[in-house]
RNA sequence: UCCUCCUUCGCUCAGCGGGUUAGAGCACCUGACUGUUAAUCAGGGGGUCCUUGGUUCGAGUCCAAGAGGGGGAGCCA
C-alpha cells in the first residue's frame, strides 16, 4: 500500500478509505481504552492524530512508541470526534520502524532552547520551529529562481575555488593539498605554490559577483546563488563563515535600475513567503509575539512577524544619499544627547549599526536604500560619480537586520578603474581577464549581493542567523 | 578580536550573606481515568552542581585559570 502525504491526508475528507501513513511520532496521550499519536512527516507544520484502540491494537505494541519514533500506520481516515483536527486516523495496524529510547533522545515535547537545539542540530529539524524554517527556506530559494527565470535572467555557477584573492570582500579560506607538516619552499624561503594543486594560491569563493559581471558582459543579465565563505572571525547574530548569497549582475543597469531591481525582488520574496507558507509563517507569528509579550514595552517589535511582512511588500523603500543621511544623523535627537555610542561627526566615516538602526526604525520607519557612499569606505571596482568623492554604491537597509543588500554600479571606463586599482594596491596582472570587460565592448553594468540567510531572518522573525541554516559554520564551530 | 553574562538530574530552571539527606516543572517508570489535544491526577527512580587549582573547620555558593555557550561591538552579506 502507498504512503500518503500528511500534508495531503488534512486535505482531504474523511470517508472511511484505508490510507496509510508514515512518520516520527510527537506525541503520545493515553488512558484506559484508546491512545493518541501525533504524527508528523516534514510535509506541514501540523500533525495527523493517529487513534489507537486497544480492542483492535495490542497495547504492548505501544511500548516502545515514544516521542521521536518512527512508525508506519494503516487505518481508516475519518472525521475526528475530537476538536482539534477535522480528521484523523483509527488505526487498523501499527508498525514501529525504528524505536527512540527516551532516555537520550533529546528532543522532547517541550519548548527546547535555541542554543540546545543549534548543539542538536542533527535532530532540530525534527521540532515544529525547525521544520517551519526548513520548508520557508526551501520556497524562498524557490521563489530566487523563479523569480529571475521569470524575468529572463540566466543563472550562472561562478567558481567556488578561486585564485584571485584581490577582491577584498573579507579574509579567505586557504585550498590546499600541500602537505602542511612539509611545505615546499623557494629560494627566497616563501611556500611555493607553484607545486600545489592547482600551480598556484587559491581559496574559497568570497563573492561569485567578478565572474557574474564576465558572464552579464555578453548575457546581458544574469545572477548567481551559491555558498560563499569569509575567515573572519566575526561573532555575531548576524554572520556566518559560510553563507549563501545571491547576485544578480545586469548589462545596461545604471544604480537607479540597480535599486528598482532590488527592491521588487525583495518584495517579490516576501510575498512570495506570505503566498506559499501560510501555515509555518503564522506559527512564527505565534512565536514571536509570545516572546514579545515578555520583553520590556520598549524592546517590544513595532509590528508583528505577519504585519512587518505586508508592510514592506506594500510600502515603497525610502531612497537617499549617504550625505543626506549624515545631515539627518548629525541633527537626531540621539546625537545631540550623545546617546550614539559612536557620535555623528563629519562626512566621510562609515555608518555604525546604531546609526542605520536608528534610520530604518526611527526616523524612517521603512525599509532605507542609502546610496552615493564615500569612495573611500567602498570597493575599487564601484563607479565613481562626477563630484570625484562618491560612488554609485548602495546599501539596501532592513529593520532588525541591518544591512540586507549591498550593490553598485560598476566603474565601466578602463582608465578610471585603472586608477582606482593602482589607488587601492590592486594587483592589475592578476586580474587581466576582469579588465579584458572594460577593453572590449565595456557598457554600464551594475549588480549587487543578497545574503540570504539574512533575508531568511526578516522572513522567519528568527533573531539568530544560525538559526536559519541547517548546519551553520562559525568561527569554532563546524559540528555535523 | 574586544566588552559582558552564563554553565546545577535527559530538558527548562530555582538554590539564601559559604553550614544537615541539592529542589521544582517537563520527560521516563508504576497506577488511576469513557476520546485525548505539549491530556489530567497519585506515586517512584534519576545529580562527579563544566574542568583544574586555591581560600576555609566546611564550597553548588567565594577567588584564579581553562573549556564550552549566550548577548553586544567591530568587519560585512
Amino acid at each position: 500500500m502507498k504512503r500518503i502525504k500528511i500534508s495531503e491526508l488534512l486535505e482531504t475528507k474523511g470517508q472511511n478509505q484505508e490510507v496509510k501513513a508514515m512518520g516520527w511520532v510527537r506525541t503520545k496521550r493515553g488512558s484506559k481504552n484508546v491512545a493518541f499519536l501525533a504524527l508528523n512527516d516534514g510535509s506541514s507544520i501540523k500533525n495527523i492524530q493517529v487513534v489507537i484502540d486497544f480492542d483492535k491494537i495490542s497495547i504492548d505494541l505501544l511500548e516502545n512508541v515514544h516521542s521521536g519514533a518512527s512508525v508506519a500506520v494503516v487505518g481508516k481516515l475519518v472525521p475526528s470526534q475530537g476538536k482539534g483536527q477535522s480528521v484523523e486516523i483509527e488505526a487498523d495496524t501499527l508498525e514501529l520502524l525504528g524505536k527512540a529510547d527516551p532516555d537520550s533522545f533529546p528532543i522532547q515535547p517541550k519548548k527546547h532552547s535555541l542554543e540546545f537545539l543549534r548543539e542538536n542540530a542533527h535532530l532540530r529539524f525534527r521540532t515544529n520551529l525547525f521544520g517551519a524554517i526548513t520548508r520557508i527556506r526551501h520556497a524562498m530559494i524557490f521563489g530566487v529562481h523563479k523569480f529571475f527565470n521569470d524575468k529572463g535572467f540566466y543563472n550562472i555557477h561562478t567558481p567556488i575555488i578561486t585564485a584571485s584573492d584581490a577582491e577584498g570582500a573579507g579574509e579567505m579560506f586557504r585550498v590546499t593539498t600541500l602537505d602542511l607538516n612539509n611545505l615546499p619552499r623557494n629560494e627566497a624561503k616563501e611556500i611555493d605554490y607553484k607545486q600545489d594543486f592547482f600551480g598556484r594560491s587559491s581559496h574559497l569563493t568570497v563573492s561569485g559577483q567578478l565572474e557574474a559581471e564576465l558572464a552579464a558582459l555578453a548575457m546581458a543579465e544574469v545572477y548567481t546563488f551559491g555558498p560563499t565563505f569569509r575567515a573572519e572571525n566575526s561573532n555575531t547574530v548576524r554572520h556566518l563563515a559560510e553563507f549563501w548569497m545571491i547576485e544578480p549582475e545586469m548589462a545596461f543597469y545604471d544604480i537607479h535600475d540597480d535599486m528598482d531591481l532590488a527592491e521588487e525582488m525583495l518584495q517579490y520574496l516576501v510575498k512570495y513567503a506570505l503566498d506559499n507558507c501560510k501555515d509555518d509563517l503564522e506559527f512564527l507569528h505565534e512565536r514571536r509575539t509570545k516572546e514579545n509579550s515578555q520583553k520590556p514595552q520598549n524592546e517590544r517589535d513595532a509590528l508583528e512577524l505577519i504585519d512587518r511582512l505586508n508592510f514592506v511588500v506594500e510600502n515603497k523603500f525610502v531612497r537617499l544619499t549617504y550625505t543626506e543621511a549624515i545631515d539627518i544623523l548629525k541633527n537626531s535627537k540621539p546625537n545631540k544627547k550623545k546617546q550614539f555610542q559612536y557620535p555623528v561627526e563629519g562626512w566621510g566615516t562609515d555608518l555604525q549599526s546604531e546609526h542605520e538602526r536608528y534610520l530604518v526604525e526611527k526616523h524612517f520607519k521603512k525599509p532605507v536604500i542609502l546610496i552615493d557612499y564615500p569612495k573611500d569606505i567602498k570597493a575599487f571596482y564601484m563607479k565613481l560619480n562626477d563630484d570625484d568623492k562618491t560612488v554609485r554604491a548602495m546599501d539596501v537597509l532592513f529593520p532588525q537586520i541591518g544591512e540586507i543588500i549591498g550593490g553598485s554600479q560598476r566603474e565601466e571606463n578602463l582608465e578610471k578603474l585603472q586608477k582606482r586599482m593602482s589607488e587601492m594596491n590592486i594587483p592589475e596582472d592578476e586580474m587581466w581577464w576582469y579588465m579584458d570587460t572594460r577593453k572590449f565592448g565595456t557598457v554600464p553594468h551594475s549588480g549587487f549581493g543578497l545574503g540570504f540567510e539574512r533575508l531568511m531572518l526578516f522572513v522567519t522573525g528568527m533573531s539568530n542567523i544560525r538559526d536559519v541554516i541547517p548546519f551553520p559554520r562559525t568561527p569554532k564551530n563546524a559540528e555535523f
